[in-house]
DNA sequence: TATGAATGAGAATTCATTCAT
DNA sequence: GATGAATGAATTCTCATTCAT
């Protein structure tokens, strides 16, 4: 009886996060009212205040929840041999996502918020530093094993794998005519001549 | 007599699209105001309407201006035998370009809103595919010269270097410790084994 | 077990009317939310309308109460002799409660709201009648003990006795510096010249 | 011509005031809306606040414009010879305007809100300290005339005047039978009792 | 009684844009 | 062209109160 509440509340919080990122991603943040996101919802226009402070913590919460999940896949993605292939498949699913349009106009949103939103900033700016880790865990393994090119900075190759990532989503946006899941080939091009190891 | 008065309004006008500019790189397009914008140029809020009609033609003009020095950008380019070595100038303009804050917050912001919105989506599709005819351009005259691998897909080799130029303009705002001007030697090696033709 | 019922709830009451008088007190009545009672009480915000059918009777109740409080200190003043004496321990007294600045607050703020309210204008307007009537009886009484000028308008002079009352509460939120423990003097001075018999 | 625009944004300003002057009195600060001020002056709701900056700036103009008037009202009264006789023409003026209910309600709700928030407090400390520092002088001149007593606390004596103004708006607020303009005659008696030099 | 989620009508602003001068 | 007052719809958030549990 006890759990049922806590419950409920987490998955009307859930809902809220859902559609929030929806409209956030066809409309973006600061055109989207409080009041679609509500009514999307199906709920009344106070009751959003319930479950968050303010606007400005539904984006917080999403940025935070996309971190959890990036974590959550670099954590799954540790345990094998083929380093490198776990990069690959990595930007593969970077690739997949992309292809969901609303995914990638998302990803440019909170991007260009955190450019001028300090909390946003560093939530996202604390993603990024973790995501950029996991990538310098990958190389710095896979180089133990002669699978990527130790000669390589490991920080840089990250940054710039991780420019990589940013750039896939922003196509979406820019390039109508692009279509991620067509790319996967040129991707492992890409990757393979930059961070293998050379003749 | 005759001649002023255009030149004016032209000077008039540049100086709303800077001011404007520098609004929508700190706050974000939708978060300025045009009021915000009259008081950067020093221009009462009725008259900025006689110089654009609404505040999306703002941007649009804006978008329409970067094209133009992209395009002249590439014209000058054109006219040398080290083509490769243009394409990696290019780079080095945008990673030196990046090291502005505000000018990759704008291009984040612009990408954000060709999302959106479809007029502004036209502009920056229409950039967007000059710049990679200017790549592609560049790619296969480098193939033919034997500058750059000639069994590359130059389509979709333009596209990942676009993918990579709008990507350093993410890093900016994602990473706080992201300094372009360090990234010139990672970015020539993360090209150069991407591109050169292979051993 | 009947008994213990009632006294809670009573005792359940009254907490919620001091937590109330300290907020409206601190931020007065319609800048307090009906949730911030509920924290201050420690209680859930459907609850306290199980105690008042809503915000307004909790005001009508403090009210309610404060005219008691006077009613019983002008019950226990009666039986004495020295009846100009009694009249300037309740200025004593007066002076004291204007020194706790919430009690003066709430003075203020519910006089504000009887100006407006005719649901609390009736009990403040019981109230003060109450109040004045118990001068009145005071000042008659010691009139015919020759210990207050007999020829005073009796009235009219607890009505501007109780004007006194009401501008040293007022002070405490206009004056920053009035204190009221250093008026006890001057306020003896005040009322012996305008109340004793004159020679 | 250039000299019209100002008196017009003056007039319309004053305009605001004077609606919100009795908006405020009737209803309060906090149940007014601006919607309803604007209403009153017929206004548009989003004009107002190309006048004030906010609702708070409202009241604060206000509290200054009553804190003028008083201290111009004392500027008049300076320039005569029976200043006891000018502190009581003071008190019939006080009378007169508490006769005007709105008058004395936003008297009541002036000195409430000043409890509460500091830039209130801060505006109507200032005037309540001129209005002291004009009675101080009154009284000073006067007991150097022998018109007034010498021997009393100037300061204290001035802060007790101060209270029984407030007392009088307060009257008003708290009992409906009360007539200021009855009440003449009784603060006569009080003020000279107190005030005029003993026997 | 007690809880706290839910409601929905406001509240104070803000803002792009228009228009009279 | 230039000014700045005016418009009025829209926005975020608040809050007294209700209600299912």
């Amino acid at each position: 009886m006890r759990k049922v509440d806590p419950e409920k509340h987490a998955a009307r919080r859930q809902a809220i996060l859902d559609a929030a990122k929806a409209c956030f991603a066809k409309k973006g943040f600061h055109q989207t009212s409080t009041a679609e996101i509500c009514a999307a919802v199906g709920m009344s226009p106070g009751n959003l205040f319930h479950y968050f402070p303010n606007k400005q913590a539904i984006i917080g919460a999403i940025v935070d929840q996309e971190g959890e999940e990036t974590a959550a896949f670099f954590r799954d993605l540790g345990a094998r041999d083929d380093l490198y292939g776990a990069l690959v498949e990595f930007m593969d699913v970077v690739l997949d996502l992309a292809g969901d349009v609303d995914f990638a106009s998302l990803a440019l949103e909170i991007s260009a918020e955190a450019g001028r939103e300090p909390t946003i900033a560093a939530r996202v700016g604390r993603n990024d530093r973790e995501l950029r880790a996991a990538l310098e865990q990958l190389l710095t393994d896979a180089g133990a094993r002669g699978q990527v090119d130790p000669t390589l900075d490991i920080a840089d190759t990250a940054t710039w794998i991780a420019a990589l990532v940013d750039g896939v989503f922003n196509r979406v946006a820019v390039d109508p005519d692009f279509k991620p899941e067509n790319h996967h080939k040129t991707m492992r091009t890409l990757l393979g001549r930059y961070l293998r190891p050379q003749a």
